[in-house]
DNA sequence: TTATAATGTTAACCGTGATTAACAAATTAA
DNA sequence: TTAATTTGTTAATCACGGTTAACATTATAA
């Protein structure tokens, strides 16, 4: 089990790698607000967890089980922001604030419980998420995570 | 704004006043499985921002400031608590441990809106109780709800 | 092609929250 | 009342996640 910190780190880098193509130090050190220095350690980090490959000077490549988790955060996350966004009736900033923090704290079962929850209190259609990275990627996943169940 | 870590001293040193009617290092350390060590830092970091009062081998009193906050993380962890077992259906001590992680990382609104919506969904007493940190009235509400189970 | 700028690394450091181990003080039992 | 036990304190230390500042490397523009 990786450090919460560790997960942020991780969840930037795969999001980073859909929008740009690439993942960068100075660009993750950017959307999360820290120093490259931070972002280093993590990258070594993470690749001691086998969840990155990186040599110095080199390209960031999530490796499969990174992916994996990545994934897995996002799902987490979107699921959460839902539920303050359209059931609880959070501003988008606030839920998405909330849910950044939320995510990182629960458990799969509850995840799972909870997202269950949300398809019934908005309908299977209706599942909006507007969380800015991968609409597609997004919508399904909370889909198929609430379908599963 | 105090950390979690002390928040959750906090509150157990305000369950041990109620429960013993006195506060002790040692049960402090049982209750949080921790070393007495850290319950004495603790403890004066809590002096230092005005919640308890302490003197070297002298009794635990939490101050008028130091009972509010107690009770204010007490309640969003009452109303975090029925949401998780309740609304979402998990396992008491599943919602018990989540609801402890939970409560600690989110906002007053957050708490808020969640209050109302659990009430609304569980058909608790009135809808104008509002929860509210300083109304008497939410709590007990809710407190009786979770101590009918 | 070489200076300059951008990017990435490293070392030394900080605060927080925890630990253990040795000690001090207070309480309890003989 | 004194010895033993329980309770509380302190010092030294650790891991974690972060920092700055100096440095190394790579990329880019003249």
């Amino acid at each position: 089990m990786i450090s919460k910190a560790l997960e942020e780190y991780l969840k930037t880098m795969y999001v980073l790698k859909k929008q740009n193509g690439n993942v960068r130090v100075t660009d993750i050190a950017n959307k999360m607000n820290c120093s490259k220095a931070s972002v280093n350690k993590a990258l070594y980090n993470l690749k001691d967890n086998n969840l990155v490959n990186y040599e110095s000077y080199g390209t960031i490549e999530l490796t499969k089980e990174g992916e994996e988790l990545a994934r897995k955060i996002l799902e987490a996350y979107d699921i959460v922001y839902l539920f303050l966004k359209d059931v609880l009736d959070l501003e988008k900033e606030d839920a998405e604030m909330e849910a950044e923090k939320i995510k990182s704290t629960i458990t799969d079962n509850t995840i799972n419980k909870l997202a269950k929850y949300v398809h019934n209190a908005l309908g299977l259609n209706k599942l909006d998420c507007d969380y800015d990275i991968n609409k597609e990627r997004c919508r399904s996943c909370v889909r198929r995570k609430i379908q599963n169940k």
